[in-house]
DNA sequence: TTGTAAGCGTTATCAA
DNA sequence: TTGATAACGCTTACAA
């Protein structure tokens, strides 16, 4: 088949209109079941094909939503494009990834890119982008973030509890009997991000059970990649700092300290215990199997993808903020002796207005 | 801005024709310095954008190529789809993902998807189909297929020497005294694919050192997930088999094995060595570290994006069947003496025609 | 070197 | 309930 089939041909096949055949694929109403038949059969025996290209021209909707994430080596962001991905499908809609490296310019050039015109709308976690890059915030099509709400009220966010939950985190190492908690992934100049949300909530579980914060337990870490957890915690022990736990902001730093521990000698949980956050897959695997914050990647996905369809709908809708719930998944790297009962658990998904 | 900015726009206020905006885009030759710079100020402060569904209808492309994989929740397949949008990216394609979960009627169904008509082409990773399903493979645009070449000598396929690498990875263990070698991820149906050919390099090797193949030591894992290398790893050991090395067919099951085996009380490498297939990022942070088979997934990549662009520009084209390389990587679990030197190691690409 | 105009395949407006 | 026809925004012969 060297040209393709058209509305055209299968009208002529049918013996009618174009119209008609548009009004059978797309299922309007008023079609009358003999012509229907018809229309399909011809459908069926021209192996006729929709142009998608023609129709988005037509109707100025691509039927595509864009995803600009850091990158799909990074196991959370696979195992969220995966439910991305699923979310759109159920909703009838393409989804369209795009991978920013976590790179500032590459985070501002998502929202300009060539794909935003392929796409109805973005779903964007920016992770480089900070306070100071709100005024770049002007997307060309509708928007919905993921993450912290960093930069403005004009979009509707995504988001977790992740103060509450870091302060979780770390009161679940707390009750075990741990005081001297190293936290690695810290961003020092950052005031609103994820980052500095997890560190706060790190605080509150140290002042809240009165033990004070100390800097030589701080672990930076610009990208949360394996190998950057693998460099913050050798730091930390470099500096002849003796933690018994650590928090990791995400899983793979916890993996990397967790591993640099390992190669250290240190015993784990016995020696010092180990949290992460996130919640991906790997974390049931690793020896020992690795405690963390669960995120529930499949409602953020549904949630984003919904927020972002009710953009494009109506992008003079009122921006929304939908927090998702979170869980302590407790494992082996932390498995000691509760000292005494903790409150901090799980919580429900809950939404505010902006 | 409620209506987008067309060519005509800029045409008019540039004072030249939409021809001459267009050449300007898409930097035809014969264009006047003078005129380019008014376009493309016209352009800037109209904040004009390409539409690229009308380009694509007109030039009956659409810039876009498909890319059907098991899932992203699979690190394997993130990391291939990784390196896939940074290839399809420097040859100025967009890279559209579609999960088929590995299952039959969904890897058929990629074939046909309405993704197929928003694409050029499709690089297709097909797990479940087997040569009984060669007849389904009448693809509606042009298709490159990763793995092996189990189906048809119609289409270009990019896939590795799997057999050799198994034989090679096996030998690796033999070579550090192992003989009770399990092996997991058995299709035991198969006759062509990826587990089939695995399967006859682990065999090879067994052959060469004199070791008879042992039926208890042969784990079956329809899916390659970590779940099945558990399920596997643990009916070997269940039927009471005692095996003091585990070939995994790829790294997830062999972490799942791994993960097994520590519960279970073996030490690894000591009672149990264990090597996986693949070389995905994990695999260097287990604990033990695992030794695996390195595929180049940049490779991979680049060369199947450059073969379905071939393709795309002459579907007339002969079928290629090119080899990427492959390497082993020794770490920790089958970090035991070398009895004597082995040969096999690694293979430099290879290119064979069809 | 630049302009004119036709047409890509679909949907939408109106009329029949 | 169906049909004719005009867009949608771009590329490309062909003309100038």
């Amino acid at each position: 088949m060297l040209v393709a089939t058209t509305m055209q041909d299968v009208a002529a096949r049918a013996g009618v209109s174009v119209k008609t055949v548009s009004n059978v694929v797309n299922d309007h109403p008023h079609v009358s079941a003999t012509t229907r038949d018809r229309v399909l059969s011809a459908i069926d025996s021209l192996g006729y094909r929709m142009n998608t290209s023609a129709r988005s021209l037509r109707r100025g909707r691509t039927g595509m939503l864009g995803l600009a994430l850091p990158s799909l080596s990074l196991p959370y962001f696979a195992e969220l494009a995966d439910a991305m991905i699923a979310a759109a499908d159920r909703q009838g809609q393409v989804l369209l990834i795009e991978q920013t490296g976590a790179e500032r310019a590459r985070e501002i050039d998502a929202l300009r890119s060539v794909r935003r015109s392929m796409t109805d709308g973005l779903i964007f976690s920016p992770l480089a982008l900070g306070q100071q890059d709100e005024h770049l915030l002007q997307p060309e099509a509708p928007l919905v973030l993921l993450g912290e709400r960093i930069f403005t009220d004009r979009f509707s966010h995504v988001t977790m509890r992740n103060r509450e939950a870091a302060r979780a985190a770390t009161s679940h190492l707390i009750a075990r009997g741990r005081r001297r908690i190293a936290v690695v992934g810290v961003h020092p100049d950052e005031v609103v991000g994820t980052a500095a949300l997890r560190l706060h909530g790190y605080e509150d579980a140290l002042a809240e059970a009165g033990i004070r914060a100390d800097p030589a337990l701080y672990g930076e870490a610009g990208p949360w990649y394996r190998p950057d957890g693998v460099r913050a915690m050798n730091r930390i022990l470099d500096s002849g700092a003796k933690p018994d736990a650590v928090f990791g902001m995400n899983d793979t730093l916890a993996i990397g300290a967790l591993h640099v521990l390992q190669s250290r000698g240190y015993r784990v949980p016995e020696d010092v215990a180990v949290i992460g956050f996130d919640g991906i897959e790997e974390t049931q695997y690793s020896a020992p199997t690795l405690s963390t914050v669960h995120i529930q990647r499949d409602e953020i996905a549904a949630t984003a993808v919904q927020l972002l369809q009710q953009t494009i709908a109506d992008p003079g809708s009122q921006p929304r903020l939908i927090d998702v719930g979170f869980q302590i998944e407790s494992r082996a790297s932390t498995d000691l002796p509760v000292l005494a009962p903790s409150s901090a658990g799980s919580s429900p998904p809950a939404e505010q207005h902006i």
